[in-house]
Parts: C-alpha cells; structure tokens; sequence
DNA sequence: CTTGGCTATGCAACGAGTTGCATAGAAGGA
DNA sequence: TCCTTCTATGCAACTCGTTGCATAGCCAAG
C-alpha cells in the first residue's frame, strides 16, 4: 500500500492530475517511489472512490482535459494513520550486485561495460540531485529560513546525494576489482 | 526473472534444497535479494521443468528428506546470457523517505522512534557484514590470496558496508533534523 | 506429556507491478 | 502532407511478490 502513501504526500506538497504525478514520479518522489502511470490511475481510482481524494474534471484550451486530484479529510487521516505505523526496513533489490556474483561463473570482464553505464547513471543524478540542492537549499536564490518541509525535503535529498556518492564510489571499486581479474577463466 | 538468476547463483555457489536457499536468501544473497520460501519453491519447480535445474531427493535421518537442486547445462547458459544482456539501474523503494516527507504534514517527531528502529536495524547489519569480512577476507583464518569468486564476493561485500555506514550516517542526519524541527504543528 | 520450535514442503488467494495496446486532439518539423 | 511528439486517460493480460494456512516428523524444555 506503499504507493498510496507516496501519492497522498505528493498530492498534499501540490494537487494534479495522474498525468502529472507520472512526471513527477520520473523526478523528485520517483527517486525514492517509483510508479509507471498505469498504475497511477488505477490507484487514484481507488483512492478516488475510497473517498481519500477528490477529484474536480479541468477543462483546458488546446490539450486534452484532466482530472485534477485533491487529498481530503480522511487521505490526510490515512496518512496521519500511516505515519504512525512502523515499518519495515527495506529490504534492497540490487540486481548489479546478484551479476557481479554471478560472474565467478563467466567472464568477469564482461560486466565492466554494464557497470560503466551504471555508474554514469549514478553520476547524471548526482549531478541533478546537486543542482537541486544548489536551486532550493544552498544557492543565493533559496530562502534563508526553511520551513519544516522544506527541511524534511532536504535531508530526503541528502540521503539521495550520500546514496548516489556512496554508490558511485562502490562502482569505481568494483570497475577497478574486474580489471584487476582481468579475462581469467571461468571456474567452480 | 530476477529471483531466477538469483537461485542459479546461489545454486552454482551450493546447490541445496529450496529450505536451504531460503535461508540464504534470509542471509548473504538475501542482502542484494529477498524472497521468501514460498516464492523460492514456485521458482524452483518452474526452473527445474524447464531444465535449468536438476533435482535429487535426498533421503535423511531424524528429518523430513530433501530435494537438493543442482544447476545443469541449460541453467549455466541461461545465466551467462543474463550476464551478457543490460539490466535497467535500480530504482529504489525507500518507504522511509516517503515518510519523512510526509511528516510535513503531521507532527515529524511521531517519525523519531522508527528511525532510530531503523538506525538500529542498520546498525545490526554492519556488525554482521564486518564479522564476515573479518571472518572470509581480512582475519588471520581468511586465505592470503583469493580467487576470482572470493573477489567478487567480496567486493559485492564490500558494498553492503558501504551502504550501511552511509545509511546509518544519513539517518543520523534524519534524527538532528527531527529533533531540531521538535513538536513544531503541522502546516500546509 | 504437552507445547513450542526446527526442518521441510506446499496450496490458495490476493495485491503489487509490468507490458502492450488503444484513443484522441494539438503542435511542430521534414 | 505525413510523421512524430506531447498531453491526457485508460483497459486487459500477465508476472511477481506477500500472507495465511496446512502438513508432518523430530527434538527439547517445562
């Protein structure tokens, strides 16, 4: 029910149509919750008719109209509810991790392509974790004073940042551990 | 497909019944990939009629017998063309954040006890990694040169204490933050 | 001697997530 | 003009993952 949660916060930070939330799902909450659309619309159906949001028909002027979602009472109370509720520690998926395992059994060196283009995607969104940060937190634009949210986005982005560093750091190890290995055989 | 790859790892590092790979999954491979059991016998029969796998009933004293299953030809091919192909970069799942946003529209100290929860599970998981760094790479019974599939193993080790050691100092960050903002009210 | 825990396997039902496809108007480039 | 891209929503089918339950023998503690 994981979803539900990230599309209440997201809808409570600014209301939008499904359309809209993909996008930002492509972007800042998507960092941390991924979604494709479909299911975006499925669940704020549900959601819809669960009476946790509400929805008002937009018609617009050259594009198609939407559907523009809005958190009511009980969404807030579900996720007030939420809040309170603990969870699990997440437990990581990190398929590079399961091949890098894997290629005792193969070729190591075939792997360092695939981890080279991982590491440039780390890399890319380091680089926009950090402009974000330079936009609405460090730089000479961004307010002085944040408020409570803005402070619990920014170290949500921390985290991201940290992440991605530790990450991008790991990959040069590992990129450095395959070329050391060189084309050794496969064995076991 | 993902668990499938996973199995054939673990199973060509040991093979073993689904029970065993199940606690394994709870442990070493378990911490770049979950499954539970349920899903770990559904896999393995579904792999071993498509004859990726062969399976022996293994008779044993004083409890209930076995089926140990061992990767054949077709399983090795299937994982070195996995291997071969590109797989997407993770994308994360991290509830927690999820959370810490939406504590912008609570009271964000509710959140204090389940991160330091967390902290804590982190924490465990360290100690555990460290353990088995000392125990298999770095300790005195450890070999002094290691083989192809000990470097991988350990590098990939090496990425879960990174990863820990980041978590645990983001979530240090994530309680400074929350104790900072105190019992402030909810806005938005 | 009964209760609970460990090994060992499995079914059934449900919910979460993915992939492919479909529609449809408007804008902009080849 | 045609083709693609962007906005905007949605269905259908499928696979993946989780939860609850069931069985069954052995062992150890109370």
């Amino acid at each position: 029910m994981a979803l539900e949660h990230a599309i209440l916060v997201s809808l409570l930070e600014k209301p939008g149509s499904g359309y809209e939330l993909a996008r930002r799902f492509d972007r800042s909450i998507g960092y941390f919750w991924t979604a494709t659309h479909q299911q975006i619309y499925r669940v704020l159906k549900r959601m819809e008719s669960d009476g946790l949001l509400a929805v008002r028909e937009m018609p617009q002027q050259s594009r198609p109209d939407k559907k523009e979602y809005c958190v009511v009472g009980p969404g807030r109370a579900a996720l007030s509810q939420w809040l309170h509720e603990s969870i699990q520690p997440e437990s990581i998926r990190h398929e590079l991790a399961v091949k890098i395992r894997g290629a005792a059994f193969d070729d190591p060196s075939v792997l360092i392509r695939e981890v080279e283009r991982h590491r440039q995607v780390h890399s890319d969104r380091l680089a926009h974790y950090l402009a974000g940060e330079l936009r609405d937190f460090t730089g000479p634009a961004a307010p002085t004073l944040l408020d409570a949210g803005q402070e619990l986005q920014y170290v949500v982005l921390r985290g991201g940042i940290a992440y991605e560093r530790m990450t991008i750091a790991w990959l040069d190890d590992v990129l450095a551990t395959l070329r050391r290995l060189g084309t050794s055989h496969p064995q076991a």
